[in-house]
DNA sequence: CAACGATACGGAGACTGTCTCCGTTTTGTC
DNA sequence: GACAAAACGGAGACAGTCTCCGTATCGTTG
């Protein structure tokens, strides 16, 4: 992804594309440094740009969220096709576990947008996350199947308590090792 | 609590008092149905208050919700103390967990709000859960005590991982189900 | 390369919610 | 009944979201 561009209809005329990265460029930083939640506005006057060319590309703050994280989720997808095919189901889960909360901290307040839009059919950000969800219940399936986790234990409910997870250790700090705690004392219990 | 005063100092007006104990019975009504986010110059106007004369019973949102969630921590305090005199410390502390994350649904968006309080020193909202995080430390304390639960388990990571959880039910479908699952999933690993 | 239609721009401004300031009203006391 | 202190309330400043539409730019066609 990166420089993503609607390649099945027509493509974008030339200062459109211009804008359209530079204002995912520019989102991308300044959610790195106020979060999720900063204004739209100034990210619009910051890509020099108007609002309503931001609000035409992007329609909602979830859809800008989603292109700003296509990065991190394509890095997301690499790591999961390695570990679908790991010999340690068990292991595989927990390491997809802990870069599934890492990536939850890429941005501040990035999981309760996520959860927000998990609410809401079609949002952009939803769909996102879907190679995520779909891997998340594919290596939950192994770790059954190699008695590496309870047979009881619902894909969905994992990644929840994932996010959850990372949701409490930004709060409780946010250094990694305050999410390693977290994490660990989360999920001994799922074993 | 319920009819709470500035007793500390000189009582308060008569039409203060009054306006004082509307607000808060609105607020209630207004955040369980709309959660905690729901517009402040809202309740005023159906308190029949003006937006000062809210702002200056309660400067911060926070002050507001720590009031009206008054009821419902006295109602913990009781508990609790029953919980603190148990014989079996490690169900009381399961049952504290629990007790707590119904607590903490108590209105949407709660859990998020009562989290930000805990990054700002002297919030009201913060200062009323003092209560509860004091009865959870001595709870995990108990437990430990009596070999039912790990040693390195910090109670403050026992508050945050209630918090996480309340959190995460509330958005996989906020049912009582939802909740003990997410909590039963998240906790087993405690022991 | 001129010119035309389609595409995209951008900023003024409507709208919503937060929060404050200060002239007016209510209260309690002497 | 009058006076000072306490409290009221609403107009309005401010910030953020999002839209509408007159204007500018682009790409294509002759």
């Amino acid at each position: 992804m990166g420089t993503a561009t609607a390649a099945t209809t027509r493509p974008m005329r030339a200062d459109a594309q211009r804008n359209y990265d530079h204002i995912v460029e520019v989102a991308s930083d300044a959610f790195a440094e106020h979060g999720v939640l900063t204004s739209l506005d100034d990210i619009a006057c910051r890509a020099g740009v108007g609002p309503g060319t931001l609000y035409r590309h992007f329609p909602t703050r979830d859809s800008l969220i989603a292109t700003a994280l296509g990065d991190s989720v394509d890095r997301l997808d690499t790591l999961a096709a390695g570990l679908k095919a790991s010999e340690a189901p068990g292991e595989a889960l927990h390491e997809w576990m802990l870069a599934l909360a890492m990536h939850l901290r890429t941005y501040d307040n990035l999981p309760e947008s996520i959860a927000e839009a998990f609410r809401r059919d079609d949002s952009p950000l939803r769909n996102s996350c879907f190679p995520l969800t779909d891997t998340t219940s594919v290596l939950v399936a192994r770790a059954k199947a190699a008695g590496e986790l309870r047979d009881d234990v619902d894909p969905r409910d994992v990644f929840a308590l994932v996010s959850s997870v990372a949701w409490a250790a930004q709060r409780r700090g946010g250094t990694d090792a305050d999410l390693k705690r977290m994490l660990s004392l989360a999920t001994t219990g799922i074993r």
